[in-house]
DNA sequence: CTGTTAGCGCATTCAC
DNA sequence: GTGAATGCGCTAACAG
């Protein structure tokens, strides 16, 4: 392409007979700068579309303006709408958000904070890959200078800033509830355990239980080692080849509650009468699905509002401290047709 | 934040003794260079894990190795595949992906291109808003030596680099398979036509009518606002009200199609012995619907991938010319059962 | 009110 | 082999 160069202050200084300071003051409304010098300088900015060189002014005060988004997957609704939520609030701050995907990869994850370490990035809000055990690239870029929050999925031993959803209090709810409504042989499929969130939710599913005197029956469970629809299939074809009685499942989220669900229905079983089905994420199709989805629903708006605020608040406070915020937000179970009393 | 200024490679050259352009040198590998001084750099930027400063490097060669997606919304399994194609391309040649969505507006897309332009990536693929009309702020981006590359959106009298989807095409394939299982009252719920590719795949449906010699009844024609399910919900309600024979939907996109059979459901039509339904884009979910959708599927990934290349082409070249590539992808029907032969 | 100087971090001349 | 000088585009401190 050619060699465009862009029009610099330099330029336009030429031009005018006037030193580069003299412009930029221009430019910047500076209190001593006679109005015929700032007319014509804003004069040629217009004419040439000055714009001023951001990577200059980055490195000169040493911020860029970026913050950076780590997420697993933005193809779910879940993260897609963390993210409109980090947005609005960094945009009404006057940033720019570099949004970037880990596709679960532990390595693409310490990539990517790598190149935003090197990108000088003023902040870093990540959800790690559930492969994530080790923290010394986290502690990297605290190193440096750039504070860090972590949102969604916990690392249990490692002290930073968090913005969690309470997983096992849905869980719990979903459970109950369908304890509640007569159901007492309720499966789950979960998710890879190994991961905080779909452990808490196992967790959730086990303690309503045992709080509501029913037996917990291990064949119940099923382990799966994925979180997508393919996996909800597979894991009720086990299910089913268990052939044990079951009138509910608690899914670990909506994907493998409908991949269960086609498995469920390929058997001949009704849904909801004669199991009933709770998901976990409320993704958008949930409500069309059919028979609509009961889930649970996690204020993500709001998680992507409040972590990135959290962010903020770093930048105004110079201070990174050892003390470190701790947010949980709460859960709702939403109620759909896919779930039922049984009386 | 404390001061926590990052290692420079003059840091380096003080404790060493040496000149910052020998740290320079020796960190990479230039040729005239002692062996020994050279261990000693090398150790000490171990030491002090020492990341060379990127604002400083793009200042310095004029190009930051970012390329900029902007996208209208991430949370589509569309556009989220397609950014996956391009983070693919992009970083094996070694460059860094910035993800924007402009979330349907034009004033976003303008800023988001500004801020773009500003941080000077070296290109930027975009997807345009569907109110995005004039195309100054792209010509911004081109003049400034920054190359274009257009996707997935046509803009119809604007020239530029473009890959695109042949929206008519699997428009066409699905009403004329439709039309071939014995449907011939089939209903169009059509998106915002004056988006091209929406007015596309209401082309379609039109023209395989013609080509079949079944007449095409303007009352089984609904134009929607928007493209999510709630406007499938709307518009298939007035679908009902006008009371019309009717044995197949060709909905614009999937989300509008589940929208739209949860309405048939709730009047007690069958999917699809009563009516059959097509959708377009296989979302995730829609193998996993009941009755499993079908649906035109696109060639996302490769439409990301083709778009990335193109995009990289360009850098190779050096050449803005005034060649454009216009490059359009086939889509493909994929039958699932919520379609089925009237026979 | 305006020009000069310096420096952000680095690579690349050109000298020695 | 290595150091000194230069400049990428810009702003701020210091002189006038």
């Amino acid at each position: 392409m050619q060699k465009n160069r862009q029009t610099t202050i330099i330029d336009i200084a030429k031009q005018l007979g006037v030193s580069p300071s003299t412009v930029s003051r221009a430019l910047h409304n500076h209190p001593s700068i006679s109005a015929e010098t700032k007319k014509n300088v804003l004069a040629l900015a217009e004419k040439y579309s000055y714009q001023p060189n951001l990577l200059a002014l980055s490195l000169l005060n040493k911020r860029t303006g970026i913050i950076g988004i780590v997420v697993p997957e933005i193809t779910s609704y879940f993260f897609a709408t963390v993210i409109s939520g980090v947005q609005d609030m960094v945009s009404s701050a006057g940033y720019k958000l570099l949004i970037c995907q880990s596709n679960e990869s532990f390595e693409e994850e310490k990539k990517l904070l790598q190149d935003m370490a090197l990108l000088r990035v003023d902040g870093v809000l990540i959800s790690p890959t559930f492969r994530t055990k080790t923290f010394d690239h986290f502690d990297r870029l605290k190193s440096a200078g750039i504070p860090l929050v972590i949102f969604d999925r916990d690392c249990p031993h490692y002290k930073a800033d968090k913005v969690l959803v309470d997983s096992y209090d849905g869980a719990y709810q979903a459970v109950e509830y369908l304890i509640k409504t007569g159901r007492h042989n309720i499966a789950h499929i979960a998710g890879p355990i190994a991961f905080p969130t779909f452990k808490q939710r196992l967790d959730g599913y086990l303690n309503a239980h045992y709080d509501n005197n029913i037996p917990i029956r291990s064949e119940l469970i099923v382990y799966s080692d994925g979180f997508s629809s393919d996996y909800g299939v597979d894991a009720f074809v086990q299910l089913i080849a268990r052939n044990k009685k079951l009138d509910a499942l608690f899914a670990v989220n909506d994907a493998v509650a409908i991949g269960a669900m086609r498995v469920i229905r390929e058997n001949g079983y009704r849904i909801p009468e004669d199991i009933s089905v709770v998901g976990f994420d409320d993704e958008s199709y949930a409500q069309y699905y059919f028979p609509p989805l009961s889930t649970v629903w996690q204020p993500v708006y709001e998680l992507g509002m409040l972590s990135a605020k959290i962010l903020l608040d770093h930048f105004a406070s110079k201070e990174l401290g050892e003390r470190f915020r701790y947010e949980i937000l709460k859960p709702e179970l939403v109620i759909r047709e896919s779930s039922i009393s049984l009386s």
